[in-house]
DNA sequence: CGCGGAATGC
DNA sequence: GCATTCCGCG
């Protein structure tokens, strides 16, 4: 059903300006961090919570933006709309004009650059949606100093956000040229001197730029608590957070020895030091979504020991691995809210370098999914013309939007002709959004940032505790009809490989093997049998549900949950009943307490792992 | 105001 | 895919 290429597009880079249009949450992101215009839209609430002022001005501005004269907030407002189902946003119920971007999920992947609140002044402590009231800036980890990219080399690169722009006045709607080089706004090739701070500066380039255009790694972190209000269950540890919201740096924007990665800041990140991650991915592909992937088992191994050390230091979803069949997954247990641990943040988005050596920016096929397609209506229409091409590089103006890039080949995909007729094995068409969890994830999803709402649910509407705790996916049936020859595939090329590189990786995961849920599958040598891989996977991925519970949102698609449900709905909704989450051992239940213990297995050998591996 | 379906365009 | 444009509904 799926194929490479038509799964990802909400991974791709492609969503941010550079390679297509800019959208229209990232234009609005650009305005709320801009001061000259926080007469007409600004932050406001909580975090993520942003009001238009003016409607009218806003609109304006992102007509002139896209070259739409004709818009209006109407319309404007109608696109903001449809942001609800992909969760990008959702309305602040009772204020005006007031929405609020749904950060916990959202990890601007493509943007996670980007300032929500200003560098400097603008930003309301109360705003700044920005993650782990750490600062007002969205960042990304460096791997290590010296992937950092030399600032030298980044200090050129004009962010496209991170200027200060001379603004465009209302009228200056004018330049509509663009159709691509989508700022025209923003065409700020230099930041303005005066807004910036030094550090801010130094900071913003130091991220940005080349990272930028892998965007795919950043993530950002959940914030825990911007605002700064007393949790009862706060994630993240107190001498981890920083105290200054409006600081955009609490740290130092250099990034030490260890780098900005340290826990302190965005944890959520998964960017592992890349000199960990010598993993070499074929060219295009996501391991998921390639059709094959060729790696080499050292690098596989490192890339694993570094990424559980993520994992399991950092909450993030050990999904991640379930890109990595043949590999076992430890699986950090994830503890119950009272450790919070070294996450503390939250995390969630990981991010695979993919790319090799460690000076390298990296530039990872991975991609992350922000969302699993709206379900839309019915389902209609069926022309897929994806490649349309896409002017995206003119070079140009590229400066703000370094990216573009990659896409290349997989994005053209050829899917359309599936799509079209998709055979289906169930439902026709039907996305079960509400899991996507299950459906969508096991092919890409690396992501879900948002696994610690339980705790906080005040803040956010979508995420609501998730229901989905009690959800017991079955073994293997089920979902897993149709992507089963794609996954298969994919699973089993890496196995399937001769001797050598088999071996090798038998040999890797042969100890977390012993520690997977008992007799899982039977799993031969050479992976002549895969298929047991794939179940692993699938239990790994149910138990992984279970310990994730409260993740994601439930009921996100409110109204659509009534319409078209699968059995699996009907599960979810027991779940849901419950006003609390249960808790893991209830959850587990299902699967058999036996599973408990060995997480707790797991999670030594995790971290012994981790140990051993600890490098940075 | 705000919502969301439908059709349409790029 | 992502709007844009219309539009009826509450």
């Amino acid at each position: 059903m799926k194929t490479p290429g038509d799964t990802d597009w909400a991974y791709k880079p492609e969503s941010s300006p550079g390679s297509r249009q800019i959208q229209l949450w990232h234009f609005i992101l650009e305005l709320l961090r801009k001061e000259e215009y926080h007469d007409v839209i600004a932050w406001q609430g909580d975090y993520g919570e942003f009001v238009i002022k003016d409607p009218d001005e806003v609109a304006r501005l992102w007509g002139a933006r896209k070259c739409k004269p004709q818009m209006n907030y109407d319309k404007l407002s109608r696109a903001l709309r449809y942001y609800y189902n992909k969760r990008i946003l959702h309305k602040t119920k009772g204020k005006r004009f007031t929405y609020k971007f749904n950060f916990n999920k959202l990890v601007l992947v493509n943007y996670p650059f980007i300032d929500m609140g200003s560098a400097g002044s603008g930003v309301p402590q109360s705003a700044p949606p920005v993650p782990s009231g750490v600062s007002t800036h969205f960042r990304f980890p460096p791997s290590t100093p010296s992937d950092v990219l030399s600032p030298s080399e980044e200090l050129r690169s004009p962010g496209v956000f991170s200027a200060v722009p001379r603004r465009i006045a209302r009228g200056s709607v004018s330049d509509c040229s663009d159709g691509t080089s989508t700022n025209s706004e923003l065409e700020e090739t230099g930041m303005a001197p005066g807004d910036d701070r030094p550090a801010d500066r130094a900071f913003r380039n130091l991220l940005h730029p080349r990272l930028s255009h892998d965007s795919l790694f950043r993530v950002y972190g959940a914030p825990p608590n911007p605002t700064g209000l007393p949790r009862s269950g706060p994630h993240v540890p107190p001498h981890r957070m920083h105290p200054e919201p409006l600081s955009p740096f609490p740290v130092s924007p250099l990034p030490g020895p260890g780098g900005l990665l340290p826990p302190t800041l965005s944890p959520a990140l998964s960017m592992t030091p890349t000199s960990h991650m010598p993993y070499t991915p074929s060219p295009s592909l996501s391991p998921m979504l390639g059709s094959h992937f060729s790696f080499n088992p050292e690098d596989m191994k490192r890339y694993l020991q570094a990424h559980t050390q993520s994992v399991y230091n950092y909450h993030l979803s050990p999904r991640a691995f379930l890109h990595y069949p043949n590999i076992v997954i430890p699986q950090p247990q994830r503890p119950d809210k009272g450790l919070g641990g070294p996450a503390g943040v939250g995390p969630h988005l990981t991010s695979h370098p993919l790319h090799h050596q460690a000076d390298e920016p990296h530039l990872s096929p991975f991609k992350f999914k922000l969302q699993p397609p709206p379900l839309g209506r019915k389902q209609r229409e069926g022309p897929t013309q994806t490649g349309g091409g896409h002017a995206p590089n003119s070079g140009s103006a590229a400066a703000s939007f370094p990216y573009c890039g990659e896409s290349g080949s997989a994005s053209n995909s050829s899917s359309s002709g599936m799509m079209t007729n998709n055979p289906a094995a169930g439902p026709p068409k039907i996305k079960v959004e509400p899991i996507s969890d299950m459906e969508s994830e096991e092919e890409v999803e690396v992501t879900d940032i948002s696994e610690e709402e339980h705790e906080d649910e005040e803040c956010d509407v979508f995420s609501p505790p998730h229901p989905n705790g009690g959800l017991a996916p079955p073994p293997n049936h089920d979902r897993m009809t149709d992507d089963d020859d794609l996954e298969e595939d994919v699973f089993k090329t890496p196995a399937a490989p001769t001797s050598g590189v088999g071996l090798n990786l038998l040999g890797l995961k042969a100890e977390p093997r012993e520690l997977n849920l008992g007799q899982g599958a039977p799993i031969s040598p050479g992976g002549t049998r895969c298929i047991p891989l794939k179940l692993r996977f699938k239990r790994r991925w149910s138990e992984d549900q279970r310990m994730e519970a409260g993740t994601e949102e439930a009921e996100d698609k409110k109204s659509r949950g009534e319409k078209e449900e699968l059995s699996q709905e009907v599960d979810l909704k027991l779940g849901e009943e419950n006003g609390d989450r249960k808790s893991p051992e209830t959850l587990a239940a299902p699967l058999g307490t036996g599973q408990r213990r060995v997480s707790s297995e797991l999670q030594r050998a995790t971290a012994q792992l981790s140990l051993e591996n600890n490098v940075c």
